[in-house]
DNA sequence: TTGTGTTTTACGACCTCC
DNA sequence: GGAGGTCGTAAAACACAA
């Protein structure tokens, strides 16, 4: 394994992708202290730990030229209780970062800034499910629109054979009606019973159409609205 | 081993509340 | 004005395919 050494701190690597991330930390380590606080606002630079060490307990509080780099990876049990935690209240007040802080070993800075990141993640996560609800709820509504609409040509169809049915009925009754001194006549139209009716002294070629014992529609009324 | 996508930790900027 | 919130994002850590 190569190393690279800045002051007291040593960098080690074992790739050139590693290599080269070192010297970007060690110049922007460089870059940080360099840049001194001048009269306008300078926006401090992070701090980062190096990728080279690895982290996973309090020994690797490191002072890089006068910056600390805290730990980075949580344990599992920090993890834990830091959840237990959120799940019994989602904001932090300050006497209890300080106690969650103290019992886990960690800077207060952490513990908030975990429930900050914490608090987002839980929200994505809300937004997310809203999404999937009215998303469902979106599609069965769709669902149930195409349905209707099926169902609305369906009954246009037949809505048009009876109108073809009446009318060649209705051609048929006038050429009957000469003949007849009947004021109605009883046909069948596809299993339906329709009884015609003519008004006494009236024109005879504008009759009433009964279906199921209802008076429905006038010919010409009907061709007018669906023709 | 390396490139790439995702997750986690941390921070700066800005906002609100007391 | 300070404390603590959100939001956006940087960068390390991690997972995984090629």
């Amino acid at each position: 394994m190569e190393q690279m050494v800045l002051g007291s701190q040593v960098y080690p690597y074992t790739t050139q992708t590693q290599r080269s991330q070192c010297i970007s930390n060690i110049v922007n380590q460089i870059d940080g202290s360099s840049s001194g606080e001048g009269s306008k606002p300078v926006k401090r630079r992070r701090k980062r730990r190096s990728k080279g060490s690895s982290a996973t307990n309090d020994d690797d509080v490191v002072d890089m030229g006068g910056v600390m780099l805290r730990k980075r990876k949580l344990t599992d049990e920090q993890v834990n209780m830091l959840e237990y935690s959120f799940e019994n209240e989602h904001k932090l007040e300050s006497g209890r970062k300080e106690k969650i802080a103290g019992e886990l070993g960690l800077d207060p800075r952490q513990v908030a800034v975990w429930f900050q990141n914490r608090r987002a993640r839980w929200k994505n996560k809300k937004l997310e499910e809203e999404y999937a609800k009215l998303k469902s709820h979106h599609d069965s509504v769709v669902l149930g629109q195409c349905q209707l609409e099926s169902q609305v040509l369906k009954l246009t169809e037949q809505l048009s054979e009876a109108q073809h049915e009446i009318r060649k009925l209705t051609e048929r009754l006038g050429e009957m009606s000469t003949n007849s001194s009947s004021s109605s006549i009883s046909v069948e139209c596809n299993d339906v019973p329709i009884e015609f009716e003519f008004a006494a002294e009236t024109d005879y070629n504008i009759p009433y159409y009964m279906l199921d014992n209802n008076y429905v529609h006038n010919m010409d009324y009907w061709d007018g609205l669906y023709v």
